[in-house]
DNA sequence: AACCAGGAGAGAG
DNA sequence: CTCTCTCATGGT
């Protein structure tokens, strides 16, 4: 398998992508839920608005927790679904803070931090795996629609979001932060090429780099 | 001025 | 299981 040359010819064509860009954990789990279909842009000001109001202190969730609703909404109303999201920035907040610590929770074992950030409101599979992998440096690959995109182009089928996860992480060394900036390079091609489409067929890189015969790829059936 | 952004949840078929 | 609708602001 030769899944990591494809992470060498996007490393080679793009800047590093640096991901997740935030100073704490916690940063990171508000910003993976402010981030759903938004520009990252505008979860940027959001984060700045929570830290004018020193809601976002010393990586303690309490302090949103506690925050009245109304506050969290004006915060975040530039992310769009501000309602929503405020609600959803409090109930988690909330949930984080019953443990010690943020470190407190990464030690549970992967599967079980995985079934409990799935079972909060607003937490699906992608936000779950980009919360365990940046904010826990867990080794999970986090897929996303550009990736679902990329591999319906790559690997000439469909996959669901399970069987493009197990692709991934079977056929690349387990390493979280190899995962980190594969997921972000994935993205920036996405954005650089088609949008909704599964990707043309003129690729940004060099032609059929990234068609599975050229990256020596098996195609998993079903 | 339509179209989309670093999704998820609820409902229908 | 796979659609389809909703949530909503900000930038091309």
């Amino acid at each position: 398998m030769r899944l990591i040359q494809m992470h060498e010819k996007l490393a080679a064509a793009f800047d590093p992508r640096g991901w997740w860009p935030a100073e704490t954990p916690f940063e990171v789990i508000a910003g993976a839920i402010l981030t759903h279909q938004t520009a990252w842009k505008n979860v940027e000001k959001a984060m700045e608005n929570l830290k004018k109001k020193r809601l976002m202190d010393n990586d303690d969730p309490l302090r949103l927790a506690r925050a009245p609703i109304e506050t969290i909404q004006e915060c975040v109303k530039c992310t769009g679904f501000y309602k929503q999201k405020a609600a959803r920035l409090k109930k988690t907040a909330a949930y984080f803070a019953k443990y010690p610590s943020l470190g407190a929770f990464f030690q549970k074992p992967i599967q079980e931090a995985r079934r409990e950030l799935l079972s909060l409101d607003g937490i699906g599979p992608e936000t779950a795996d980009s919360i365990l992998l940046y904010a826990g440096n867990k080794p999970v690959f986090v897929i996303d629609a550009y990736t679902l995109r990329a591999c319906e182009r790559v690997l000439g089928k469909k996959f669901s979001y399970h069987e493009a996860q197990k692709f991934f992480e079977k056929n690349l060394p387990r390493d979280a932060e190899l995962f980190k900036e594969f997921h972000a390079l994935l993205v920036e091609l996405g954005k650089r090429h088609c949008r909704t489409k599964p990707l043309c067929a003129s690729c940004p890189l060099e032609k059929d780099c990234l068609h599975s015969s050229t990256l020596g790829l098996v195609v998993p059936r079903q």
